[in-house]
DNA sequence: GGTATACTAAACCTCATGGTTGTAGATCAG
DNA sequence: CTGATCTACAACCATGAGGTTTAGTATACC
């Protein structure tokens, strides 16, 4: 299985993908919101920001309870610790006085023939 | 500002959005890797599979080097720590412990009237 | 009641994504 | 040279993403 089946991570990341869903969990991250202090500063019609709260809910990155007309939001990080933790499985790769080592590792798992043995 | 502008991260989040291309990252986590490599796990056609591989590069997650007639990937991390520095901002929010002390804080810096004082 | 306010839902548009097939160009091996 | 291998490129298709406008439904306020 060397495709990673995990749609959740779709979901996760494709939310993080777009600068007005990330400006959203940052509101979030200061607190409750309702959808129009959400939509305010994002240069964009209610309903398109609208939509992109939805995102973030399909990826359960965003909570919603209604309260009288208007719908509060709450950030929900867990899985934004999850996007994390799938990132810095690759730490090593980016801590630069690795880099060599690494090269080397893979090299000798390499064993005495070229880069990869065989398929 | 509220609205982050970062046009590079658009572009790691979204790399990361597909299975297939964290498939990829994850088979150049263990070395250099040509096209055909690549691909051959992947469940799709060539073609589709180096898309795959230039919305990596796109993101400057992955380089390229030509050797003869094979195109040798390498892994690129930095922008993987780009991507989990953006994340980790909101670790003390999925971290249980601290959830009821930032609703404190929260309400505190919110001062004597409401949740948001004005607008 | 009447009027804002907060939000939903549907229809529509444009463009990007993710996939396919088919053709063609280098390069290596014999 | 010949044939197999590795890759590129273009054309095409279906779907989804991201945005708009318009209309409609609750809820709050006076």
């Amino acid at each position: 299985m060397v495709v990673d089946q995990s749609p959740r991570l779709d979901l996760v990341f494709h939310a993080l993908a777009h600068p007005a869903r990330r400006g959203i969990i940052r509101q979030l991250s200061g607190g409750e919101r309702n959808l129009s202090e959400l939509a305010s500063p994002l240069r964009m019609t209610f309903p398109a920001a609208t939509k992109h709260v939805r995102v973030l809910e399909r990826a359960n990155l965003v909570r919603r309870r209604v309260v009288g007309r208007q719908h509060l939001c709450r950030l929900h990080a867990p899985p934004l610790r999850d996007a994390a933790l799938w990132t810095e499985q690759f730490r090593r790769h980016w801590e630069a006085r690795f880099g060599a080592l690494d090269a080397l590792l893979e090299e000798m798992k390499g064993g005495a023939t070229a880069r990869r043995p065989r398929r």
